[in-house]
DNA sequence: AAGATAGGCAACCGCCGGACG
DNA sequence: CCGTCCGGCGGTTGCCTATCT
């Protein structure tokens, strides 16, 4: 029409523009979504560029169903937690909060309509037909309920051990100074995702554990609470993103 | 074999909170 | 302090595939 503007894309990610996010991410880390998005040429937003990694391209996720250790715990953690998916999903390592949610909404469905199916028959109370999940601050609601499944499953009571009342405080990575030097679209403009590529990325794909990721993806995601604290990675992959990038540039 | 239905999953949307100028 | 921006999170939608009738 009368606008040249290209219109963000959306919808399902092609091979290629994954190969680009998955280079520039290699190049800048996992931060500044927005500016990996812009500097990469990829016509999508930040946020998107993050849900793509988070939940597709990131080289620590696992695939696959469920194991049954895995099942376990997400229903003992969503009996404590309720919808925080993100943060029951820091407890399995290699899976995604979308994934543990979209498991959880199947398992729920499923759920529901044995009940309602065995309404007809006693061996349920009907009471528990509906099962409305516990707001993120309250605790669930239904814990008897969440009981049986643990149950159902074969869960033993010892899985609630282990298990410290979260104190997840993060503390925040100054970061920014770095960034400012580095991330001015200027100074990666010229990039061209053959060069990133061939730069940056291993030849392999698709990006599935490469050793270049092992590293980060098997510190990443077993870092939690405490360890994180102690082993903070961010900086040390940006560091190294950024002499990295200095090379690159150069 | 074909249509209907359910399951699984990727992706988007909107809200919220923290960081920063 | 206040406004803006960005990233994270939970909820929701829609598409594709598998299974059932």
């Amino acid at each position: 029409m009368v606008t040249v503007k290209e219109e963000t894309r959306k919808g399902p990610w092609t091979e290629q523009e994954d190969q680009q996010l998955v280079c520039f991410v290699g190049l800048f880390g996992e931060r500044r979504w927005d500016f990996i998005a812009k500097v990469s040429g990829l016509n999508r937003t930040g946020k998107s560029c993050r849900l793509r990694w988070v939940n597709y391209l990131h080289p620590g996720l696992k695939r696959g169903r469920m194991t049954l250790q895995e099942q376990r715990l997400i229903l003992e953690l969503h009996s404590r937690w309720g919808n925080r998916w993100s943060r029951i999903a820091r407890k399995l390592p290699g899976r995604t909060d979308n994934e543990i949610k979209n498991y959880w909404r199947t398992h729920m469905r499923k759920k529901a309509q044995e009940r309602k199916r065995d309404a007809i028959s006693p061996s349920w109370s009907s009471s528990s037909l509906a099962y409305h999940s516990p707001s993120p601050s309250e605790p669930p609601p239904e814990v008897g309920l969440e009981q049986r499944e643990l149950n159902e499953v074969g869960v033993c009571c010892c899985m609630t051990a282990g298990f410290d009342e979260e104190e997840e405080d993060v503390k925040g990575y100054s970061m920014d100074q770095i960034w400012n030097e580095i991330a001015t679209p200027e100074a990666v403009s010229g990039l061209s995702f053959e060069e990133c590529k061939n730069e940056v990325c291993d030849t392999s794909w698709p990006p599935m554990p490469s050793p270049m990721w092992e590293y980060s993806s098997e510190l990443l995601w077993k870092m939690d609470d405490e360890e994180f604290k102690m082993f903070p990675p961010v900086d040390d992959l940006l560091v190294s993103n950024y002499q990295h990038g200095r090379e690159f540039c150069n």
